[in-house]
DNA sequence: ATGAAAGCGCTAACAA
DNA sequence: TTGTTAGCGCTTTCAT
């Protein structure tokens, strides 16, 4: 048995609205009655209903935040970032796990939706999630980290094209001629920029890209784990190696340690996702590390911006972040 | 601008008790209307307002989940878990993170509450989070892997106790007879329990356990580092090191990388938590496995049991799951 | 088989 | 400053 406002007020001897006034602290109410009605709610550990509230103001308070993997710390650690920017405004956060699987994520937005959620952070399964059915639902919504292909709205995402690039002049440097890339998923913008990155970097210092130096993985340890035996066995075998997220970089790894190619001192690896994990390998991973924290912020931010709007200001477009190589000991130039 | 019941009965020429009908299907209607009535919703692209739906109804098929780190896959593992179960009965679930803050996690339950799911699911900040003040606004919950002490309700955890002992006989089986642990938390069960076990296997093998050997952290990657350098350090350093944590058993991991204590050639090493990564180090970790996706499932199991419940039925009361060692390469005899 | 109408708990005009 | 009241979109008796 729980409490409403209409016991409250009857309790403290006065109307509804007046114990709404001061539940919303908009309307003026007197020191005397406002002490009765914070006394009578007390008595009844009377707590407000939010989806009374929702109801009634045609907003929930929550925003959704969909994801394609809860189990990797790179999303999770963005959904911190989202949630630390949404709880200063008194927004929850509602996160939905997809599983990269474009079925899913179509039942989950549609759970959301049919929550009233006032508005969808999301990071796509694929590319092609049709952002058009949001728009014409008029939720407000922002993209991080995965992107529809084609899609100029609202969005975060890292400049995954320049950072790659970096990673691979960084090798060439090095001194490293022979330089691999297991590439994500190519039917999602981080995989595909990221191998651009590596092919205009490479290209740009004359250095042919072989077609056997390229291998497709899909963000899984297993597919890093394949991709790497490959490269290993190849008859010349690179002597660098472009691993484009944290769980590919830990089937690498784990290739090259049953193969016992030593790293650095025969391949040297750099990975992509800085966390926690990453410098606590052996060797010390070589990592592009995004601002994830702040990342997850700015998406909430915008998102936040456009649900206060005044349905006016433009889009803001997509924000792009800049990577950094952080160096470690699991790269050092070719014997 | 979006359309309710309203705009559907008027469209369809019937009354919106028709619609509703349709809705629920818990009421007979005529093939004739029926086609009329989804017709007009396809017409209009209708979506049920759940906000709506759970005013009157008084659920709302919401479920929130309560963790300590987002950012650890063994709690996202467990979420999967829930998930997965929830939506067999169309229920979501809202992920609340506390960082084993009770402050934030008195907040995070506050906002569910707010919200009125229609069930908690718990892993407590610390022993004492007050189940109390849960029982007393008569909200459905379960506790899974971090009971709060005293604690005989609804509840999901690992015979902690056992399985730690288990670990520890594995080791002393080996041979070794300087065996250490770096217990975690002390003011959280499993952090409690796996040292009991601990201590029992030693006592039971008539091994005296040296307070030097017991180091307490805080599930952290940095305790866990701390922690094992300062068993290396010691004059008479141990031979084998259970670890009870994920995150600290790679802390430790760095710490005897660091100092080049090669493992498990001078000290061997047992993990807790079982999960991808454990067996894509090098080397491959022997871990204390826990069936985490069935305990996170027999968790919102047990919930949408009390959800559903005539409120009857008595406390099903905390259930245990078994864990299981899974040996790899990090353990071997001492030398 | 269908419809009319009464609320679920709250907010926000509008009146007093 | 306070109270009255009309809904928000839906489900559910209760009539018809």
């Amino acid at each position: 048995m729980t409490f409403t406002m209409k016991d409250v007020a009857r309790l403290a001897g006065v109307s509804i609205a007046t114990v709404s006034a001061v539940l919303t602290g908009k309307k003026p109410v007197s020191k005397e009655l406002r002490a009765r009605i914070e006394d009578a709610m007390q008595a009844l550990d009377y707590h407000p209903d939010q989806v009374a509230r929702s109801l009634k103001k045609g907003s929930t308070n929550v925003v959704g935040m969909v994801i394609p993997d809860v189990t990797n710390p790179f999303f999770t650690e963005l959904m911190r970032g989202a949630e630390e920017e949404a709880r200063r405004t008194g927004m929850s956060v509602m996160l939905c796990n997809t599983d990269g699987d474009p079925e899913i994520e179509h039942h989950q937005i549609n759970t959301l939706l049919a929550h009233r959620v006032d508005g969808i952070l999301l990071s796509c399964a694929d590319s092609f999630t049709p952002w058009e059915r949001l728009e014409r639902r008029k939720v407000p919504f922002v993209f991080f980290d995965r992107l529809p292909v084609g899609y100029k709205g609202a969005g975060v995402a890292l400049d995954n094209r320049e950072a790659a690039a970096e990673a691979t002049r960084f090798l060439i440097g090095l001194g490293h001629r022979r330089i691999a890339i297991i590439a994500g998923a190519q039917n999602v913008s981080p995989g595909i920029a990221r191998l651009e990155g590596f092919r205009e970097a490479a290209e740009a210092a004359h250095l042919a890209v072989r077609t056997q130096y390229v291998r497709i993985g899909d963000f899984s340890i297993e597919s890093g784990y394949q991709c790497g035996r490959e490269l290993i066995a190849l008859p010349s075998p690179p002597t660098a190696i472009l691993s484009c997220n944290n769980k590919m970089t830990l089937g690498l790894m784990r290739a090259m340690a049953e193969e016992k190619v030593p790293c650095p001192d025969s391949v040297s690896v750099i990975g992509f996702d800085d966390f926690e994990w990453s410098a606590n390998f052996s060797p010390r991973l070589t990592t592009v590390s995004q601002p994830t924290r702040a990342m997850g912020r700015k998406a909430m931010e915008m998102l936040l911006d456009q649900i206060n709007a005044a349905a006016d200001a433009g889009s803001p477009g997509t924000v792009m972040f800049p990577s950094q190589l952080i160096v470690r000991d699991s790269t050092a130039p070719p014997r």
